[in-house]
DNA sequence: TTTAGAATTAGAATGATTCTAATTGCATTA
DNA sequence: TAATGCAATTAGAATCATTCTAATTCTAAA
């Protein structure tokens, strides 16, 4: 055991500002920033190469690792969600409002479906008394109005 | 262009007999059989690894590719159902009735769960006009009743 | 300034799946 | 019954997305 303490985490200050959301917090740092505001101004739900080539306009020498590694600390912080419609590719989203996603499966294209403002889905299913959850993947697949119109 | 026209699709006879089933077929040889037996015998949703290991215990020799193209020609067929709960190895399910699964983060066990008579999910949602639904995809993750329990 | 820990990087490693090419099996046609 | 041709099966290679590793760079507190 090493006897000093460990450090207290270190402080915002500068660039190294935290934001404190859902009880988590994540250093935001320069590159965890660019790809938080790609994804913050993106609504297709890109995957990790998609956010790499976007971010890329900004930081050129940014590495998919980089990428990887920001997703996986915003997400564990709870700033984003990861989406896995199909096998694949993950998807990322910065919409945290309750919602579903809705996969077009001409185009492939994905959008946000908001719920009705008096849904509560837990209530639908028959879980077993004494099951918690904690959270709900909804996707709903099929054509999207473009290319039903298209058709 | 070969001269001759394509032969149309054997008939049952035999081993080799067909199940329509949502308006599509497959050719029931006898490891796609063994697969689809496994599977609906089976209430844990498992992985391709998992029906690999069940399958040898009749067949020894069946391999993995195997394996994954009897679940693909069966998936096809609409005979079971591919499950796609979190990144990694997708599951596979022969439950056909309308369902949502159960994830335990706590034990990785996935059961299904039933709606209520009266659910109709799509009109939870705020779709575009013309929006075509063909399935929806239903994950609840949470804690189950045993391992609440335990806890 | 020094220093420890965290962030970043390139590239290797991994894991799940899909592809490829060769072989075998089965059912129709000769 | 034998020949033929397509589909099924196989082992192993290839691919794809992601994760890991080890080295380097950065940042902020001491």
């Amino acid at each position: 055991m090493n006897a000093s303490a460990p450090r207290a985490p270190a402080k915002p200050t500068g660039l190294d500002c935290r934001l404190a959301v859902l009880g988590s917090d994540v250093r935001l740092t320069p590159h965890r920033r660019e790809v938080f505001d790609v994804l913050a101004s993106s609504t297709d739900h890109p995957t990790a190469y998609d956010i790499l080539d976007r971010v890329k306009s900004r930081s050129p020498h940014i590495s998919l690792a980089t990428v990887y590694n920001c997703l996986e600390h915003l997400t564990t912080a709870g700033l984003i969600k990861q989406v896995q419609l199909e096998r694949g590719q993950s998807r990322y989203c910065a919409n945290l409002h309750e919602h579903v996603h809705f996969h077009c499966e001409t185009c492939g294209k994905v959008s946000d479906a908001h719920p009705a403002a008096d849904f509560d889905p837990a209530k639908f299913w028959n879980l077993p008394k004494g099951t918690k959850v904690t959270r709900m993947d909804i996707a709903i697949h099929g054509t999207c109005e473009a290319c039903t119109a298209k058709h």
